[in-house]
DNA sequence: CCCATAATGCTAGAAATGAGCATAAATCGG
DNA sequence: CCGATTTATGCTCATTTCTAGCATTATGGG
């Protein structure tokens, strides 16, 4: 993901998503609008864009205020259209960083088969947070929320209800966007580092979505250089995805689906056997109904 | 579908789907806001409620504007925070009326096993676009998004590609928002009726996205009543799907996938054999990883 | 009672999935 | 050059899920 350095906007040295005003004068949509300055701001080309969600709760930018989204009246709305975009890293970077996402949201990644003990932390609390309650009614809603989006006793991690977690860590008071104690905002909760105004929650919802995504639409091209072998393709679902899968399924997974072709290299840095480089095949755009690669079974 | 008579806002007879000014002194939240006034408008109870897009387009309310929406300054820009709503119909229904989807885009209901006329004479003249481009870059640039919309020879027809079928039929100028020949608007194209400005744009957004949910999560629900049979079920995500399900696969669906149970209740106007009456299990929310009745085999 | 109409039960075959075993082809440390 | 290690890749087997029908069971209406 990318974020954005503000520093010299004062206020605040949170990470930020990228974001600016909406110029309706000069741009006839408004993705074109985010392309052209996502462009200017961070010199990235922007692959595949998709509207994500339109924020506009009354109190989502309370407490730290950007200068950008202040409001002096107290009944003017700020409205943030949020996309999401994917983008190959870039050499000459700008203003923009790169930054790893599980940084916002380590509870989401999965990939390390041992316990994430960020994870293991998060439930611990929500567990208790369930149990505080006083009212049986307001027991049983929070046991329902925690059991839908954690999926408690049974192990069923949803890797899609990213917002869902996020949400219902907040309302605990178990994350929080600035450290409630004084101005410090490094600890976001469970080790996770906190983020501008409502940007995590943005970032969380976008997460969230393409996860649900790479299932069914092949986006993941989008992330990947023109050449890649199989386990790269691989590491780059898991890494969204946040859950280890199977190789030689994965593999059958891609290639019955007809999503790749080979170009006839090899990649010989893999520090075992040579592996094939394959190409996306454009044409499943047109041909597959539904092409994705799938999260079949994870581990 | 539920459309307004705005017939006293003057200018436009045409149907248009609920709409009005967000407040923002009234309203904490956007779907709060939505709510209320949908009350207020239609006296309808709204059940499931999802965020559907955000409209911003410049030209998008041209030629009919409507009073609400219109814009003095020409830099000024109207956003549309749209929203996709589930209600069941009410008895008195105040202003609203309740409206067949495919009035409005009879193409996609493919329900009739019969050729359907409307989507023969779409495909007809989707083809004949296609080949009266000149330029071969022009043509090939067709051929891909008529084949990706519409699946031209393979008789693919993605039942969720609403979206993409509609803008390509506006965009050849095969269906209207209002008659080029003078003021009539009865015919928006190929037997279908058009809609208050982009408003048909945003049911064909609504109706795709339906389609897609409707696989993985149970919102079909929220359209039945408490007790229903399996076949009424099926009649509901049919209608919604715009295709003919197999009725034996369909119903052990619903019930390996523990979405339904039996009140012990029969209905018998059946015609047939009575049919054991269902409800809902809204336990599944909290159990299945994704629910839904997944579309599996259509015919 | 015979018929039309649905509801339901079941099943044979085809596909898709989940988990591994086995082999191939490099690199690395002697 | 040799064996250990590492990653790529080919294949198999058991399960589960889908598809497409066939067959049987209830009701209501002549």
């Amino acid at each position: 993901m990318v974020t954005m350095d503000r520093s010299e906007w004062g206020r605040s040295e949170k990470p930020s998503l990228p974001f600016g005003p909406l110029d309706p004068s000069a741009h006839r949509t408004l993705e074109l609008g985010l392309r052209s300055w996502v462009r200017e701001q961070t010199e990235l080309y922007l692959g595949y864009v998709e509207q994500l969600y339109t924020f506009g709760d009354r109190d989502r930018l309370d407490r730290p205020r950007l200068a950008a989204e202040e409001s002096s009246e107290a009944e003017e709305r700020v409205l943030s259209v949020a996309y999401l975009a994917l983008a190959r890293e870039a050499d000459d970077e700008s203003a923009a960083r790169w930054s790893d996402v599980y940084r916002y949201l380590p509870w989401e990644d999965g990939r390390r088969q041992g316990p994430n003990r960020s994870r293991r932390d998060a439930l611990e609390a929500i567990e208790q947070w369930m149990r505080a309650s006083r009212g049986g009614q307001e027991r049983e809603r929070r046991e329902e929320r925690a059991q839908f989006a954690f999926g408690l006793d049974r192990e069923v991690w949803d890797t899609e209800k990213v917002l869902e977690r996020y949400e219902l860590l907040f309302e605990a008071g178990l994350v929080a966007e600035s450290d409630p104690a004084g101005e410090g905002w490094a600890d976001g909760g469970f080790g996770s580092a906190s983020m501008t105004a409502d940007h995590r929650r943005i970032l969380a919802t976008a997460l969230g979505r393409l996860r649900g995504k790479i299932k069914y639409r092949p986006v993941i091209f989008e992330l990947m250089p023109e050449e890649f072998t199989l386990l790269q393709l691989q590491r780059t679902v898991e890494a969204l995805a946040g859950v280890r899968l199977h190789k030689q399924n994965f593999r059958r997974l891609v290639d019955r689906g007809g999503l790749v072709e080979t170009t006839g290299n090899v990649w010989t840095q893999t520090g075992g056997r040579p592996a094939k480089l394959f190409r996306f095949r454009r044409d499943v755009l047109r041909e597959r109904r539904a092409p994705g690669v799938g999260l079949p079974g994870q581990r």
